[in-house]
RNA sequence: GGCGCUAUCGUCUAGGGGUUAGGACGUGAGAUUCUCAAUCUUAAAACCCGGGUUCGAUUCCCGGUAGCGCUACCA
């Protein structure tokens, strides 16, 4: 196949929309938090439904805030949620030194040179200016405009400035921006989730396109001989969004105000706009922009406390989207991929509902095999087993048998190692002390009920079995007349430390195989002749 | 202040000119279990307010209110 000729007849049928292109736009400022990942979400949805490309594009203009690690951390989260891009820039320390995509570069910084060339372009053609104005002018302005009008528009003064001045003001070094002169017209367009936008004309004002030198510190060169500094987040993803053909610009809705703007950048190149969707915000219980302070917010974070990818993926979706019978709840990528919608996204801002993701975990915990649960968990106790490399047979298959028994009792995994402290170590003072237990313990059929059970330990041999218990339960009701709670629960205080958990016809196995494996695990004998005192 | 977006159970949502306004999470009750969890059954729980259009509005239109966003040479 011919390169040359195949990217041509690609290129053509891009540009006339018969191919879906999207992308998703993150600045590596800091970790992926669930708002972005959903944007990412549906973006990736959108195109895999619709057979389209999915775009990986590195916001980076900010460079001061910008990070290397953030950027190949953002990476990883977007593999681990299965959202993998079809174009993306060079990784750093990635498998594969290789770009992705006939678009690139894919990061801004690295693009300076192509934003240069189109504002030379715009300059030009009259439909841009250099805005000589300092910040101390253009702020006194700004509350002139707001005293008298309510408005905080920019006079468009710079735009009228003859040739003559222009050159006087360049020979005396002036450092300048750049600024869009904004037509008389309003600015329109169509968004798939809340149809026609339409922004007066006189709200955009002439938007900064370029930065003054002042601002760009520091900053890359724009490019040889250019006398500019570093586009505007608006400029570029405008520039980039178009050479990247791309076709449905969804993102986030603090964005919606921007896009004017975009538009008016597309209408200056000659451009034809792409199809927007703005997504909600999601909100925390409080109603306020969802942040760390309402918990968990970054992937990565929910990834370390034992959430599976899929109910993540799962409640995002779910976050803003309805399936179309009104009905459905649980969602594989697959599925979702074929069940997506723009239409059916809501423009309601959400409430991030961490209960209801809870739900969803331990749904597809419950799903998960063995062997995974036990490689996801492992990391979890690090302090009591050894590591999975190093790891006796034996001791992996006990490990997924406990996991079995308790991940269906957890809402993610890193409540495990709580949840089945008691079956590596036995601490009966603390048992004893404990408020509920003590009052369990003060009734005499408690004392008559472990006097008859520490009886039959001493006098048995080898482990405790599920059927030996069962044969002693019964032995001792029929022998003492105790029977329900007043029976079992000193017996499981006195060998778990508490009076409620999980069946004893599956825990003693686990208490007692382990207590086999040399972890350090007390059997059901121990446990018992410690609590009762020998 | 200006501009914009949004508005159905506590939460996520379905629906749509006439409906018993549906589902899910959560909550309450019951069943089951030694207990907890799970599971099953079940209950309570919503159309922001005011006007207009209409025979009829929760649904369409306008206004108000509230929440959120933008109002930077941040993204």
């Amino acid at each position: 196949m011919g390169c040359g000729r195949a990217f041509t007849s690609y290129h053509r049928k891009v540009m006339e929309r018969k191919y879906v292109r999207v992308r998703f736009a993150p600045s590596p400022t800091g970790l992926l938090h669930v708002g972005n990942a959903r944007t990412a979400l549906y973006n990736w949805l959108f195109a895999r439904r619709a057979g389209g490309t999915f775009v990986l594009r590195i916001e980076d203009t900010d460079l001061d805030r910008s990070e290397v690690r953030y950027e190949a951390q953002l990476m990883e989260d977007l593999r681990w949620l299965g959202l993998d891009w079809d174009e993306g820039p060079v990784e750093t320390g990635g498998a594969s030194d290789e770009e992705r995509g006939k678009f690139g570069p894919y990061r801004q910084s690295e693009r300076l040179a192509i934003y240069a060339e189109h504002t030379e372009r715009l300059l030009a053609e009259g439909k841009a200016y250099r805005c000589f104005c300092t910040p101390e002018e253009l702020d006194a302005e700004r509350k002139r405009a707001a005293a008298w009008r309510g408005q905080q528009v920019y006079s468009g003064r710079c735009g009228r400035l003859s040739s003559a001045e222009i050159e006087q003001n360049l020979a005396a070094g002036k450092p300048f921006a750049v600024r869009l002169k904004i037509e008389d017209h309003p600015l329109r367009f169509h968004d798939l989730v809340r149809g026609e936008v339409e922004f007066a004309p006189e709200v955009v004002s002439d938007p900064i396109l370029v930065r003054s030198r002042n601002y760009s510190e520091g900053l890359p060169s724009a490019g040889p001989g250019s006398g500019m500094g570093v586009p505007v987040y608006n400029y570029a993803a405008a520039i980039d969004d178009a050479l990247m053909a791309i076709t449905h610009v969804i993102r986030g809705d603090d964005h919606i105000s921007n896009t004017p703007k975009q538009v008016a950048i597309y209408e200056a190149f000659g451009w034809r706009t792409p199809e927007f969707a703005h997504l909600s915000t999601i909100l925390g219980p409080d109603r306020e922009r969802l942040s760390k302070r309402h918990g968990a917010t970054s992937i990565s974070t929910f990834r370390e406390m034992g959430y599976l990818s899929e109910a993540l993926v799962n409640y995002l979706a779910l976050l803003g989207w309805g399936a179309e019978d009104g009905k459905t709840e649980t969602f594989t990528l697959d599925e979702l991929t074929r069940a997506f919608s723009l239409e059916r996204v809501t423009p309601s801002p959400a409430i991030f509902d961490f209960a209801k993701l809870d739900w969803l975990n331990r749904h597809y915990l419950k799903l998960a095999a063995p062997a995974r649960l036990a490689a996801l968990a492992w990391g979890y106790f690090a302090d009591r087993l050894p590591s999975p490399d190093a790891c006796p047979k034996p001791v992996k298959d006990w490990f997924e048998k406990l996991l079995a028994l308790f991940v269906p009792a957890v809402d993610h995994l890193d409540q495990l190692p709580s949840k089945t402290a008691f079956v590596f170590g036995f601490a009966p003072d603390a048992a004893r002390a404990n408020q509920e237990n003590a009052a369990v313990l003060a009734a005499d059929s408690a004392r008559i009920v472990l006097a008859e059970f520490a009886n039959r330990i001493r006098a048995h041999e080898g482990p405790v079995t599920a059927e030996v218990f069962k044969a002693w339960i019964d032995e001792i009701k029929a022998a003492t007349g105790i029977k329900g709670k007043e029976l079992f629960h000193p017996v499981r205080i006195a060998i778990t430390g508490a009076h409620s958990g999980r069946e004893f016809d599956k825990l003693l196995p686990i208490i007692e195989d382990g207590a086999a494996l040399g972890l350090g695990i007390p059997s059901v004998r121990d446990r018992v002749e410690r609590f009762v005192g020998v």
